[in-house]
DNA sequence: GTTCATTATCTTACTTCGTACAATATCTAT
DNA sequence: ATAGATATTGTACGAAGTAAGATAATGAAC
């Protein structure tokens, strides 16, 4: 391990970024979880993708490198919802050690700029940076490195507001032809609640931004549903409408 | 300037943390500047009360000790909202110069953690490490070092958000007497709208946790109004039965 | 081909909430 | 007593959310 003689060093606490990245997956809500290569024993273990920012790299740049290195998205939006600081971040000496070993940098604190995103990965790629990637239902969680459990339970409470705020972005994570059923589907494992199948249609009808194609469901062992579209330019103008108001 | 052979230094961003202390002063949302003091030159210039976030001192702490620095205040609810990271923070070498000379370290990038709060400041406190503080209207604002401006605006926004979810910061800002129109005049200020005298009664009066007193507004030149006052305990309680459901 | 299971779609009634809007009451100063 | 200022109060409408029943279409089972 690289490390220097300097003792001031230590007073520089390093900068991370770490992404929350979800999808469903078996009807459940998972966070994308890339193995930790660790030399020094066998056990397999598991953090968010995220890594030290780059001399010269914004922060969102960097949740972008990461976004990509993980899944080998580009556009995905991602949301910065909060930084963790806690000096007892580092407290577990063997997190702080495979850090060390990974980054080739001596540790002392470390500060991560926390991001959030929904999205679908095709294949998972096995990235020059991560192990292997995989796809973790939020619900069992394996024993995670520094806050990160912390972290994901934070992130799950914001995609929420988010949600609420951005319909949009449910849009970047399905497919461009969907039906009302996919949609509701994806309400309720985000928001872990049941939605009323009627009051949906209506609801969904009323938006103004979601149009029925003529297309439908084929294959369906029931009646064949219809599919709809996102309108993303009926859906920015009433975006500006409701700000100028 | 104390700095250092050690150019791999610069490796390291510093991290500090920034407070924007909104309040209401003169019918205008303000926030609190600091003095800049710069021995350089004579112009008096102004920032955001912050720090560099000390070597085993968590973030919120941070926030918090800033807080009590700038304004004597300790109990004041204080919300982390955004960092702000980017590379171009640094590129006015003024604001460098003068962070390097208050700091005497060697500064290539500063990653900054922005917290908000709505407080009221009964006497401005000159404090050690500031000097003079000052409420200025967010609608006149000096020009201001690094980001400062654009942090600000963020926080306006954000803090009309954080009204909207967790309406009982509004009740810490006012004194723990006051009367409809004091109330409704905050909310009209802070949200930068008119909002309709009737309307506003009658949703007061829905919440439940705004609770009439028998008191009344002394020495008006108009008829008094009457005291509320906020129920800290019903608004908790109606708030944990809301997370339940 | 009739029936059944299943999901899709449409509808109606009720409630809740926000909004628009104007007259009367009370206090001080003169 | 009057003027000037602010406090207080109610009603009607429409939008949006909620609850719940009826009908439609499709493949599977028989």
């Amino acid at each position: 391990m690289q490390t220097t003689n300097n003792p001031k060093e230590t007073l520089y606490p390093h900068v991370s970024v770490d992404c929350v990245l979800l999808g469903i997956h078996d009807e459940q809500l998972c966070v994308l979880l890339t193995e930790r290569r660790d030399a020094g024993t066998d056990r397999t273990e598991y953090k968010l993708p995220g890594s030290l920012i780059y001399e010269t790299e914004d922060l969102d740049d960097a949740a972008y490198r990461i976004l990509n290195e993980a899944t080998g998205l580009k556009r995905v939006p991602l949301k910065q919802f909060r930084s963790f600081g806690s000096p007892r971040r580092t407290a577990n000496k063997e997190d702080v050690l495979w850090l060390e070993n990974a980054s080739k940098l001596k540790i002392g604190r470390i500060i991560t700029v926390a991001y959030l995103a929904l999205c679908k990965v095709k294949r998972l790629k096995i990235s020059d940076r991560y192990g292997p990637a995989q796809w973790t239902p939020i619900a069992r969680l394996p024993r995670l490195p520094f806050d990160h459990e912390e972290i994901i339970a934070a992130a799950v409470r914001e995609i929420r507001v988010w949600l609420d705020m951005e319909p949009s972005i449910v849009f970047d994570y399905l497919p461009q032809l969907f039906t009302v059923s996919q949609l509701r589907r994806t309400y309720e494992i985000i928001y872990n609640r049941n939605i009323d199948v009627r009051n949906f249609h209506k609801k969904m009808n009323s938006l103004g931004y979601v149009v029925q194609t003529d297309e439908t469901e084929q294959g369906m062992p029931h009646r064949s549903a219809r599919f709809y579209r996102f309108d993303k330019k009926e859906y920015h103008r009433m975006r500006n409408k409701l700000n100028t108001i």
